[in-house]
DNA sequence: CCAAAAGTGTTACCCGTACACCCATGG
DNA sequence: CCATGGGTGTACGGGTAACACTTTTGG
């Protein structure tokens, strides 16, 4: 019972490290994928991981992932980046503790600055395929793609994974991949014009660019809309 | 992009320290209610916070929160406590930074042990006359508040707030301060009668004793039953 | 005796699901 | 010319939501 009145005592208390992940899905018109690097260094020398840092003690959680997240992007806003959990207890230093702050985010791959970072072992790798990664990052990697699947139900995050103009079939691959199940065309198209965010382009797109062969329309997100109707209590359900 | 790499280099890197909170929840029938704990010490003197501790390095973060759970109602089970998430960059104690990891569980509020721990000042309060608490452990229990509205939707969570013996007037109230609206009596029943998890006690309370007036059926959950279906894929949904 | 909560069924509507065929085009 | 994905409507069933009155008993 005296433990919960324990306060550090002194400067021997604090001698934990930490270290942040980010989990960054992106989508490339038929499959989910993920951001890995390749480790440098032992312990896990050559093997993948996720982008990760570790932090200063004055480094704001948040704040760090999203300056990771701009580095890696070129842009960066706090409502793309979650936290999803604080993951310890399997991997430890030589010097001692590390806790492992874990976030997320949704990206559009084509703006991943792809020509600053690949030749550091950066690449996107398939969801269903991911191999076996360093420290305990399968773990939360598998976390995260649950959080993913409650997210799709309940945000429209098309908005996040596609291009500004995209077609239904890709935006069906894209729920079909996150949820890990199959829809009907029709129901799936019904269900999404229900809610009143995507704009007809009223363009198609020729076949031979997206690798379909009779063109398809295009829509797009209406971006304004969606926030001033989540801001009036508008709930997306999918 | 070098900071992609950077490891501990020694033991100065390793300067933070870790706490943890617990935020519990119980039912007293009517309304659901919160622990709390006041603070013997500065910078807080006084104010209520959520029950926490400081962690030593090695801690492990479930076992930690576990323990301290036990301490306080003199069981524990892996199932019970669930990690929130891990709240930095408001407390910093001044001999540096501390990470706080917040985790949540349903309790009975019967099973506390008040009587070893009400003179430390710990105290039930009612989750919507939360008072000003001190670190940002308003900001962890708005957070909880918001999980555990996500988990009465997919879990029995009956099971965990009620004593072995309720109503089904007790159980919509809870039901009702969780989810922050009310239901219709009747649709309620069916609701809940759908599945099977109900179990007619075939007795029923005299009304004096659970403070309404004409005497009420008393149900018990279907624990193990519920275990079993759990495994076999069942997924419950409110 | 009255206030308070218990208990009980039916109806209407919406939503999700199942289901099959023709069309346009790239190769 | 054919393989591939695009595009379209209907019917059924289940579930949710709205709705009102009688019963019991504590005080």
């Amino acid at each position: 019972m005296s433990d919960m009145l324990k306060f550090p005592q002194d400067d021997t208390d604090f001698n934990v490290a930490l270290s942040m992940s980010l989990v960054l899905f992106g989508f490339d018109g038929s499959q989910l994928q993920l951001l890995l690097t390749r480790s440098k260094r032992e312990p896990f020398k050559d093997a993948l991981f996720l982008p990760s840092r570790y932090l200063e003690a004055q480094d704001e959680l948040a704040l760090s992932a999203r300056s990771m997240f701009h580095g890696l992007f070129g842009y960066d806003d706090p409502e793309i980046i979650e936290q999803l959990k604080a993951f310890g207890g399997v991997f430890r230093h030589p010097f001692g503790r590390v806790i492992n702050i874990a976030f997320y985010a949704l990206v559009r791959k084509e703006d991943f600055l792809a020509e600053k970072w690949e030749h550091h072992g950066m690449q996107w790798s398939p969801v269903d395929r991911v191999p076996d990664l360093a420290f305990d990052h399968n773990e939360i990697v598998k976390y995260a793609r649950e959080r993913l699947k409650r997210r799709v139900k309940r945000r429209p995050v098309g908005f996040q994974l596609l291009p500004d103009e995209f077609t239904l079939g890709q935006l069906q691959t894209l729920y079909e991949q996150a949820l890990g199940k199959t829809f009907d065309k029709r129901n799936f198209r019904k269900k999404l014009f229900k809610s009143p965010l995507l704009h007809d382009l009223e363009r198609k797109a020729t076949g031979g660019e997206t690798g379909q062969h009779k063109g398809s329309q295009l829509y797009a997100f209406e971006r304004e809309r969606y926030q001033r109707m989540k801001n009036e209590g508008y709930d997306f359900l999918f």
